[in-house]
RNA sequence: GGUCCGGUAGUUCAGUUGGUUAGAAUGCCAGCCUGUCACGCUGGAGGUCGUCGGUUCGAGCCCGAUCCGGAUCGCCA
């Protein structure tokens, strides 16, 4: 037999207790802690699973009580002992009811003093735990986290594989889309001057799936995109990608309801009650100015359109004259709450989305008072009051200005506003739908259509008949899922039809060259016999984020990237030799 | 590309109106200590105040530029 410097493991750190007891143990983890109290030492032994004492009293040789004298924070090591029961227990501790008193210790490897502590709740500068990323993962929470993500994974795997889906790996080195978001280029040496991508999302190829027969495809894949980054946006995330052949919308829906039924019960604990709700777009944005409204609370927007179309208050006239909106919403019962230092600061944050102002009203017991009071009469602001069903306490933020600016500034004054009040509750899960998206939106800048979606989206079956008279009025077959405000996943049915696909494009202004080079490969595929087929995309990184309570998906990423889309560990990207650019015949510009 | 917040000991932070030797907590090192678990007690070491320039008799503090981290708007079909 070899003869082995490694102590052979028997447990756990973590899952050690009063059943245990008596038992000889061997165990492995760092350091967390030591206390020398003279003729004693505890010992903290820490691994993935949580936190065990260890003991080093009078009993064992005093070569042994030394060893376990010099040992230091984070040092890795080997322990034997006995598991006993505990004269004091610690409450705080899962296996506060026992210790390990140790026999035997083999120091693997000693530590220098970590720049940052191993503690669930140290409050260290994003900057280090990057730089430092294997010592704060080393944290509990943090590895809770990367489990919690696994078995989201499997769990994944699990549901779709017994209904019926195959995963399916598509490539990561594929042709550049100009459409959308930037990509990151790939060049080929052996196509000198010749550039791959790396996918945004598979969508060209799940669809080629469908005409191949797959039926019924899923993947976790990795997708990229080369944008500024967010709390929840990396360069690099993770899709659960899932697509389906003879399909409507109500079949795509039905499908994913199952599964995250089946995900809450297994990994929250929590029942979710199916159907969920579905909200169409033109009332979400109504109702929460929002396509992906947060229904943990109310704050609903009240249009006052009708109201102020007269009015003397030229904010809202012009407004009104302009084409724009005026809408309300009402922060029942909280004036008291909100200073008027706090109602300027709030006008400053929605400045950010190019609202001019901020009007209020303060209902009072005995008056209302507003920003605006010489043009309003008690009269006037009451029944404006009245639109938002005003009652003494209240608060009343009013924006004017175009629809855009007013939805947007007035979704974040409610979700920002409901923060502060402390009415997110993190308990709560709101999933819902919101469908019936435009498929088209105005693009100002280049002055024609871009799809919503993407441009394989398919219009509802009702609006085909106006897709070229009409197409601003024209629906999608789209929808997203939400969870606490936050767009967890959208999808759409596909344009099977050759057509239908062709009208589309010509909405799109899209030229027989452009629609070639774009999409040449998928429109040849579809030439040879196309499924009606439609699916999803969820960003795993931030529905893991929402489920385990974090701010940021780079708490559920193991190795993120910072805002300057850097990895601090490895320190990429980085410049390339110039034999490797002289290889591929690439110069790169100097500024 | 824009806006905002931050950068002072290993770490988290304080630092008054610009004024003597830049502090606290924690961590680290040493000694003492047999029931600690944020162990305790005593002592000690530890600083290019992000960087560069300017104003000033004098700058951690004021001004300009720049770098770094974060939040966010634009952007993300």
């Amino acid at each position: 037999m070899a003869v082995s410097n490694i102590f052979k493991r028997t447990n756990m750190c973590g899952e050690l207790n009063l059943a245990h007891m008596g038992s000889e143990v061997v165990l492995n983890g760092w350091i967390q802690k030591r206390r020398n109290l003279g003729g004693l030492i505890f010992c903290d032994l820490r691994d993935k699973t949580g936190i065990v004492q260890i003991v080093f009293n009078e009993d064992v040789p005093k070569e042994l009580f030394e060893k376990a004298d010099g040992l230091r924070n984070e040092f890795v090591v080997g322990i034997r002992g006995a598991v006993k029961e505990r004269q004091a227990k610690n409450k705080e501790l899962a296996t506060g009811d026992i210790e390990v008193f140790a026999n035997d210790l083999i120091i693997y490897s000693q530590a220098e003093t970590p720049p940052i502590y191993i503690k669930d709740d140290d409050d260290v500068s994003e900057n280090l735990r990057m730089k430092y990323r294997y010592l704060d993962l080393r944290k509990n929470k943090m590895q809770n986290n990367l489990r919690f993500r696994h078995m989201v994974a499997k769990l994944t795997r699990d549901f779709f594989d017994s209904q019926g889906f195959t995963e399916v790996e598509t490539p990561m080195l594929i042709k550049p889309t100009p459409e959308g978001a930037r990509d990151y280029l790939v060049p080929s040496r052996v196509n000198r001057g010749q550039f791959y991508a790396l996918p945004q999302s598979p969508q060209m190829f799940k669809q080629i799936l469908m005409v191949a027969g797959t039926d019924r495809y899923f993947q976790i894949v990795k997708c990229f995109r080369d944008e500024d980054l967010r709390a929840d946006r990396q360069p690099e995330f993770t899709q659960i990608d899932v697509e389906m052949s003879f399909v409507d919308v109500d079949d795509v829906i039905e499908i994913q309801e199952q599964f995250l039924k089946e995900l809450f019960q297994k990994l929250m604990d929590t029942e979710i009650s199916l159907p969920l709700p579905r909200i169409t777009y033109e009332e979400a944005m109504k109702r929460y100015g929002s396509d992906k409204p947060d229904t943990r609370f109310g704050f609903e927007l009240h249009s006052l359109n009708e109201k102020v179309k007269d009015s003397s208050f030229p904010v809202f006239a012009d407004a009104i004259l302009s084409g724009g909106d005026v809408r309300a919403i009402n922060i029942n019962g909280h004036s008291a709450d909100f200073s008027r230092k706090d109602l300027d600061k709030l006008q400053d944050e929605i400045k950010a989305y190019g609202a001019r102002g901020l009007a209020w009203i303060r209902i009072g017991d005995n008056e209302a008072t507003s920003s605006f009071n010489k043009f309003y009469d008690q009269e006037g602001l009451l029944s404006l009051a009245e639109e938002v069903e005003g009652k003494p306490g209240d608060l009343i933020l009013i924006v004017a200005g175009k629809p855009s600016i007013v939805f947007d500034s007035l979704g974040y004054l409610r979700r920002e506003l409901a923060g502060r009040l402390g009415m997110l509750n993190d308990k709560v899960y709101n999933l819902l739908w919101v469908v019936d998206f435009p498929l088209l939106e105005y693009d100002e800048d280049s002055q024609r259509f871009k799809a919503m979606h993407h441009p394989f989206t398919s219009p509802k079956t009702e609006d085909i008949p106006i897709l070229e008279s009409d197409p601003a009025k024209v629906k999608a077959k789209a929808y997203d899922l939400v969870l606490n405000g936050v767009e967890l996943g959208g999808g759409s049915i596909r344009i099977h039809d050759r057509d239908l696909q062709s009208k589309m494009f010509s909405v799109l202004g899209l030229t027989k060259e452009e629609r070639e080079d774009k999409f040449g490969f998928l429109l040849e595929a579809f030439k040879y016999g196309t499924p009606p087929h439609g699916g999803i995309a969820y960003g795993l990184d931030r529905l893991i984020m929402l489920l385990s309570g974090e701010k940021s998906i780079r708490e559920v990423i193991a190795f993120p990237k910072n805002q300057a889309a850097v990895c601090m560990l490895s320190e990429a990207p980085s410049v390339a030799s110039d034999e490797q650019l002289e290889e591929l015949g690439i110069a790169v510009i100097k500024e």
